[in-house]
DNA sequence: ACCTGAACACCGTTCAAGT
DNA sequence: ACCTGAACACCGTTCAAGT
């Protein structure tokens, strides 16, 4: 059958709707439901269509592609994860800074995976961010040398823990691959992995490589709140290093 | 036409060959090739089998699915990254640790994404590097209460930063895309980010969410060395810390 | 045991055609 | 301007059937 829904009583016929819904904003709110619903894997366009009872090339008339409608939707999430100036010192700053940043992702997990390592975060991550960061950091005594460095070093600080807190589960039999993986890692031999067994009841299941549900079911919140720390006090022994010539 | 490669004369009949070149082994080698060649958005299983001049079917004997042969894709390129113990204190092991691991993921630098956001990780990173880890945190005084924090912390802190520096640029029209971005960039309006288009000539293509090339092409080599001292100095920090009670 | 060949249930995207 | 309807060129995966 060609219609978009079969259980969707009125079709509508061609042409321009009296009741204009479909408008770019209604795309991408469905689609961060999707996204919140499915994951960035299962993610489509034509789930997207369906849910607001259109033909799928509609929403090619409103959006150019599927990568610049995900892009919308992690812009979307990130929005207010910026903290306003002024409040306090660099160290309050980019620790508040963090903080939004993974309290925005963690309302939708599965945006974390288009932020990481998909290049949409250079779509969805606002210019304003930029600018905080690097004056922030000039503050902290940021030099023309080094200045770069430290600006890349806090964007991937901000993502790159979560990418992987939040990476995804394998799709299909969850239940039996975690049970696989629960047990490869419980039966982990002792002899050649000694400190491992020593200490396995401290990771399992809390820490990358060793877990076998993701930051959605499991948050890593204490190990994100010490990676925030030592960032921050690693930031400042490196800013610090080479201001020797400055006092 | 049902052949899966036209221009190839010989066609093999069905059974068992007779030279059976068709192991798992090859089949992981030509996959890699592939993410080599388009990325791991156009990698596709289909694509595999054509370049072995056999069907879809075939790869599903010898492997169970798409992911899993990801993993074994990626825990190839793995293989030798882990720096042998021994070798100096914890800061050189980790230190060591962190450019094999960057040097290992350059050679194929679409593994990056696997690595990072799909939990392919699980399956790839290698028990060696979780024992590895554990002792030379341990060595470098990490207690009970803190061990789990600081061995997430050098798990995302090996491959986050190098998930965002090689994530994928937009798949098509490279070139459009880059010119716009960088035509964004470079009209950034001056009185609403002074600071930014102060210094925008240090950061423009070389710094997060302000390049169109991704690390692949533009590296971000000495922005990675900062991230590892800064993490090197800040794990320090961290791991004295609750030594109050030790000494 | 290992492969063929066909099929199932999907995709993203394009484009003429309608109103 | 905004949508339908069909089509194109793909996917991952399954499964009976061959040898």
């Amino acid at each position: 059958m060609p219609m978009p829904t079969s259980d969707r009583p009125a079709r509508r016929s061609a042409g321009r709707p009296a009741n204009s819904t479909i408008t770019r904003e209604a795309i991408v709110n469905v689609a961060l439901d999707q996204l919140d619903r499915v994951g960035a894997h299962a993610f489509s366009v034509r789930d997207v269509a369906r849910s607001l009872d259109v033909y799928p090339s509609t929403i090619y008339w409103h959006v150019e592609s599927k990568e610049a409608l995900l892009a919308e939707v992690a812009s979307l999430v990130m929005t207010g994860a910026i903290p306003p100036r002024g409040s306090g010192d660099w160290k309050t700053w980019l620790r508040s800074l963090f903080k939004r940043y993974r309290k925005a992702v963690l309302k939708h997990p599965n945006v974390a995976q288009l932020l990481g390592a998909q290049l949409v975060s250079n779509a969805s991550l606002s210019i304003d961010l930029i600018e905080g960061v690097i004056s922030v950091l000039l503050e902290a005594g940021a030099t023309e040398a080094n200045l770069r460095e430290a600006y890349n070093c806090v964007i991937s600080a901000m993502t790159g823990f979560m990418t992987m807190e939040l990476a995804p589960m394998p799709l299909d039999d969850p239940k039996g691959w975690a049970a696989a993986l629960e047990g490869r890692v419980r039966s982990i031999d002792p002899l050649e992995h000694p400190t491992l067994t020593r200490h396995l009841h401290l990771l399992a299941n809390k820490a990358f490589i060793l877990r076998w549900q993701n930051g959605s079911q499991v948050p890593l919140t204490s190990s994100f709140n010490a990676h925030v720390e030592i960032f921050l006090a690693g930031l400042e022994v490196f800013l610090s290093q080479e201001n020797d010539s400055v006092d």
